[in-house]
DNA sequence: CGCCTGAATGGCGGCTGCGGTCATGGCATT
DNA sequence: AATGCCATGACCGCAGCCGCCATTCAGGCG
């Protein structure tokens, strides 16, 4: 569940109400993303003053010129500020002022680290219009919002798979290896038997034993096992 | 037939000219992004006609109950169709219709791809405007626009063989390409039998027609050719 | 030291079932 | 009528699992 994810963080500053925020910042060098979100925002949400920025370093300057915005959407890729360094530098100029991240990418690690550097909420570019306009209203209330699928004790997990996996190829033994090899090469077993001057038979229970050790069992996962940690890069 | 592979197409329809593009089909699942396309476009082109889909099998249900559209916008990243898919797959439909791929992704691999794949262009969606609306006009008169720091090149020859590659794999009907999904996520036959609810041999059918057309004996070898051109990008 | 033992690796053939080919037929569009 | 797509069952070879054997190396023990 999305809600509670962050529990009632003690804000000490006046807290916001979606009816508050009247000028809002758009920083994100997709002009087209750019004008949707703007668009968007005028007829959903009745706002006039909507200012864009196409660089963190123009946000910068323009909040310092024109003041404070009520709220800041931010992209995650910037040409002058990739990841988190975005959400950085414009909390330490506006500490009040909710920020939210919009990306494409829903990787959680980087929601992670969007969520840990100060961000108000994240929210997906696939989002609906609906959907889009009721995130930013919660997260303009004081609620964290982040993406469905994300779960933040998940972050890792995908990493600790992969090194597992790196250690279960690393049991095989030299032989294993050079068949598994083959395998990943598209050879049948009379092939591999062939090439390295074995009965297929042999082949086989060593494919049975790599199997095992990767926890495959058809061979064309094993392919897929090895190619996803690039163990045998080109071919 | 493999010669001459991309240059100088012989495209049998009549050439098109920017001025004869009347009808446009934008593929892409962000709401925003579509109508910021269509905004920019209506307006840029002056089309009045410019039709969306949210999907790649949505895209295709469109084309067939309302007809072709005069060019076509699409997605990289679909929910239904990563990678190259998508393209292959309208152009099937839509063998003389220009197909632009637009991405928040320049990685050369993934250029190379869509265009061997038979992409009319590849643009970003960072680009201003102006840069956009100049490269479809470009694109609708029959060139080929690839970004800026692209260069096709760097591949050499493997890019003619991608492109036959792909030309092949164009060739397959869209229950063979579903099947041929279901097999690079490293599926038995039977499971795929049980998720497209037909019988095993009917499944063995169409893998031996795939794997006569795009000239493969294994099924680890058509596992391989296909991740080769990102036919499905990642599971 | 010699001997046994046990674990690890490489190697073999048989059996079952899946993977891949073939011939065939229904159904739609042309 | 012809073509293309989908579906099916029968047939055959290979893929994958089993039990078994040979060689090597490390250690325990009379």
């Amino acid at each position: 569940m999305t809600a509670a994810a962050i529990q009632a963080r003690p804000v000490p500053s006046p807290r916001p109400t979606a009816d508050q925020v009247r000028e809002i910042l758009i920083v994100d060098d997709h002009p087209l993303m750019c004008d949707a979100l703007a668009l968007t925002l005028k007829i959903s949400f009745g706002l006039k003053n909507v200012r864009t920025a196409r660089s963190l370093a123009a946000a910068v300057e323009q909040i310092r010129a024109q003041g404070a915005p009520d709220a800041v959407i931010l992209d995650l890729n910037l040409p002058d500020a990739r990841g988190a360094e975005g959400i950085v530098t414009l909390r330490r100029q506006l500490p009040d002022v909710p920020i939210t991240m919009i990306s494409a990418d829903l990787e959680g690690a980087m929601i992670s680290a969007a969520m840990a550097a100060g961000a108000q909420g994240y929210i997906s570019k696939s989002l609906s219009r609906e959907a889009l306009v009721d995130s930013l209203r919660r997260m303009w209330e004081g609620e964290h919002v982040t993406p469905e699928g994300y779960c933040p004790e998940l972050d890792g997990a995908e990493d600790q798979a992969r090194a597992e996996l790196a250690r279960r190829f690393a049991s095989l033994t030299p032989q294993q290896m050079k068949i598994l090899r083959l395998i990943c090469k598209g050879k049948a077993n009379k092939e591999i038997s062939y090439e390295l001057s074995i009965a297929e038979a042999t082949v086989k229970t060593h494919i049975t034993a790599i199997m095992s050790k990767i926890n495959a069992r058809r061979r064309t996962q094993a392919v897929l096992l090895a190619n996803s940690i690039r163990l045998f890069e080109a071919g």
